[in-house]
DNA sequence: TTAAAAATCGCCCGAAAGTATGAGTGGAAA
DNA sequence: TTTCCACTCATACTTTCGGGCGATTTTTAA
């Protein structure tokens, strides 16, 4: 046992020397591969370092609810945008509120006529041929509640 | 002239003498040098080739704004208390969406005076005579979105 | 199986709704 | 002052709606 130990370590040690022989040897060899190699790690470094992260954007929807029960926000861009007289949304409101246009007459004391032009103006503004689909999309744009 | 041209070359010669002194005189120097500038450079390429581009992510939240629709419950007893059949809930919500009797017809593959009747059982049932009358109500009972 | 309810369709007629066109008035802006 | 525009009204005509009535055929449920 004692004498394969030795045995062993005789062996190490030659190696050892070898070793330190070759690389006593190749030392500008080795040198230089030293160099290549930390500059190569340098090189590795600076750039993973240096290099500006390309920036993606993630657009998370976040969505929003709206309660209806929140009282009606007039929109007034949509009001502008149609070109829809005062007058109009005053029709545009009885007309959704189910009254005929004999009563809408008679409630803003004007003729029934006059409703009728309205009326007529209206539909072509919300670009609708029926009262119905007047006030569906009047609802859609929140010009009426 | 001549003489000036002269020593301009004379002293570009001169310099150039000097640096090709310099470079012998240091070339290990120079020569670990460029080694160092290639591993680097190597090191750069490897790490750009090899490595996934580094991405930042920019979480940008967007607001949506959405009409709470908020998932329309049918209310099924109003639906019954004033016994609306299916189909003329299904001429209801037609004619909410604003089409029109002769339009709902072809919809629904039957003729125009079905769809008159249907529209006029609605309007008993709903105690409506109009049916933008119907529609409001039928909303405010939740017979419709 | 059978009665009730629902769905289908037809016809007539008057009342609304909607179209097209023209025109007068008054207030605000240019 | 003139021009523009919202508002008003009218006539004439077409289309759609809605009421009233009756009828047949499915479906559904007892």
């Amino acid at each position: 046992m004692l004498y394969g130990t030795s045995l062993a370590l005789l062996l190490f040690l030659l190696r050892w020397l070898e070793l330190r022989y070759i690389i006593f040897d190749h030392a500008l060899d080795m040198y230089m591969g030293a160099i290549a190699v930390i500059f190569t790690a340098l090189g590795i470094w600076l750039a993973l370092k240096l290099t500006k992260p390309k920036i993606e954007r993630v657009v998370v929807e976040k969505e929003i609810y709206i309660e209806k029960t929140s009282e009606f926000v007039f929109n007034e861009a949509q009001f502008t945008r149609l070109g829809i007289s005062k007058r109009e949304l005053e029709v545009l409101q009885l007309m959704a509120d189910g009254f005929s246009n004999a009563e809408i007459a008679a409630r803003l004391f004007v003729s029934l006529n006059t409703i009728k032009t309205h009326a007529s103006n209206l539909f072509m503004k919300l670009d609708a041929s029926r009262r119905t689909q007047a006030i569906e999309k009047a609802k859609s744009l929140s010009l009426i509640p």
